[in-house]
DNA sequence: ATGGTGGGAGCCCCA
């Protein structure tokens, strides 16, 4: 049985509802998790993904700011909206689903971003996502309730030298320092979970899933990092097949500044 | 060598 998960950080689901159509019409992945929303619960347009064949729409936003929402097509159940960090953030949603006969739980982050300053003593965004993604280690891929699970989100971390444009000059500025680097793939690692979108590629290969607004032109420059993945339990790995990321998308109109991620798995 | 852009709220926050 085919199974393709999408994950997109839309940065506001409303402004951005025609691009989400796009995706659908020319993927029709079976679920798509998105963060950045930006949407209170009771105005998520939950009718227009049920018009589009997606009968099922979990949802964990707020007003303003963060906010995810895991969008089916496959019946599924939400297990959880966790709060981290004890902050009321909308920034996690785990829903269960079934395919080829397994029960999967797939997990949808939106990890803070952290500010510009590196430093945990002078900035507490840094701070706080130091601590989330510490807190991130009780997320684990194999629980003894399902036959395996899934990781997807705006994990805000690139961990891999290649995960970025420039290494050396990105050492210092938030998301590649070694502190989230490698408190991220020891958490990663900690928990079972296999990053499959490194899994068939070399560590050699650049990937990016990200291009700051702030570029005259992103395309040209190419200055992308890999903030977006997509992580799964052992369990699942001989079923998965390929990822694709949607470069094209960040020349859509009006786009986000991060591009969709599909995942493919075929569970027998 | 610094500021560049974008969304959402509401006269500034966050990315």
């Amino acid at each position: 049985m085919p199974l393709s998960i999408a994950t997109w950080n839309i940065n506001s689901v409303r402004l951005r509802l025609p691009l989400v159509e796009r995706l659908i019409l020319d993927r029709a992945p079976d679920i798509i998790c998105l963060q950045e929303t930006k949407c209170p619960d009771e105005l998520f347009p939950v009718e227009r993904f049920h018009a589009l064949g997606y009968r099922h729409v979990e949802v964990h936003g707020q007003k303003g700011y963060h906010g995810v929402a895991t969008i089916s097509r496959l019946p599924i159940q939400a297990v959880e909206r966790r709060r981290f960090c004890e902050i009321a953030d909308s920034r996690h949603l785990s829903v269960r689903f079934e395919a080829g006969g397994r029960s999967i739980l797939l997990h949808n982050f939106y990890v803070p971003a952290g500010g510009d300053e590196p430093d945990p003593e002078i900035n507490p965004k840094f701070r706080h996502k130091l601590d989330f993604v510490s807190e991130m280690n009780a997320i684990r891929a194999e629980n003894g309730e399902d036959d395996g699970a899934i990781l997807v989100g705006d994990l805000n971390i690139a961990p891999l030298e290649h995960d970025v444009w420039s290494h050396k000059q990105l050492l210092k500025v938030v998301s590649h320092t070694p502190v989230e680097t490698e408190g991220f793939e020891t958490m990663r690692k900690a928990g079972g979970w296999v990053d499959l979108m490194r899994h068939n590629v070399s560590p050699e290969q650049k990937i990016y899933t990200w291009w700051s607004y702030r570029a005259a032109d992103w395309a040209a420059s190419d200055r992308g990092r890999r903030l977006d993945h997509i992580w799964s339990s052992q369990s699942l790995v001989a079923g998965f097949r390929d990822v694709d990321i949607l470069r094209d998308a960040r020349g859509w109109e009006r786009p986000s500044d991060h591009v969709p991620v599909i995942a493919r798995f075929d569970l027998g």
